[in-house]
DNA sequence: ATCGTATATCGTAGATTTACGATAAAAGAA
DNA sequence: TTCTTTTATCGTAAATCTACGATATACGAT
């Protein structure tokens, strides 16, 4: 949907709609908070954290990883994980900006 | 999401989750979009701007509806929507205070 | 009442997502 | 080496999503 996009919607569409995606399941959010609080965690940690099993958890790690919000690296036999806040911020504030455009091109409701 | 879904996840990730997945289809987006920019549209407006089936835009302005973000009025035969602005500012609120409580707590990240 | 228009809903096919267990790979320890 | 631990990936089942055509419904017009 991302990468091969068909272009029949515009452009700006499948960037908000990318984002939104990343973070419409709670595990991914959760996932996304922990790793904000306690600043990194390995794969084992986040399994512990949810009620999920490890393969998973991996896949959730896996989809944010190729969005572009977290990174991971390897440490030993582990993995650590943890979110790359450049990326997030940029996604964040695209995202701000969709909804402050929305509400300023805002014309009066009438339903 | 799964019937034997695991709702062991704390609220506010379902919450983010629910909003996030409402902007996870560049249709539902584009939708918002021309809704935002036109104040109003019929159901028709929106199938000759959107490149897919009546019914299938029917379908994605009942997902927008069932999360809040629209509203429909009859109006005659036609069906005018609308965005619900009140919601939607406060759904954008609460992903932002979530973004932003997100970069509060940013640790150091060491991978 | 009948016709035409607009839209919601039904039925359904195909793709994607989500979940799990099993297994493979990688690294340190014994 | 072999064993253990940790994680990614494979295979797959079930659920959900997305799309469409067909149909039902509702309303205005004739």
């Amino acid at each position: 949907m991302d990468t091969a996009r068909p272009d029949h919607f515009p452009n700006s569409t499948y960037e908000i709609a990318e984002i939104a995606k990343a973070l419409s399941h709670p595990a991914r959010v959760m996932i996304l908070m922990t790793l904000a609080k306690r600043g990194e965690c390995i794969c084992g940690d986040l399994v512990m954290d949810l009620p999920l099993a490890q393969s998973t958890v991996s896949q959730h790690l896996k989809a944010l990883k190729e969005v572009g919000l977290i990174r991971g690296t390897i440490d030993g036999p582990r993995s650590k994980y943890c979110v790359d806040w450049k990326i997030f911020e940029a996604y964040f504030g695209k995202l701000s900006q969709w909804g402050q455009d929305m509400i300023r091109t805002q014309t009066n409701q009438s339903c």
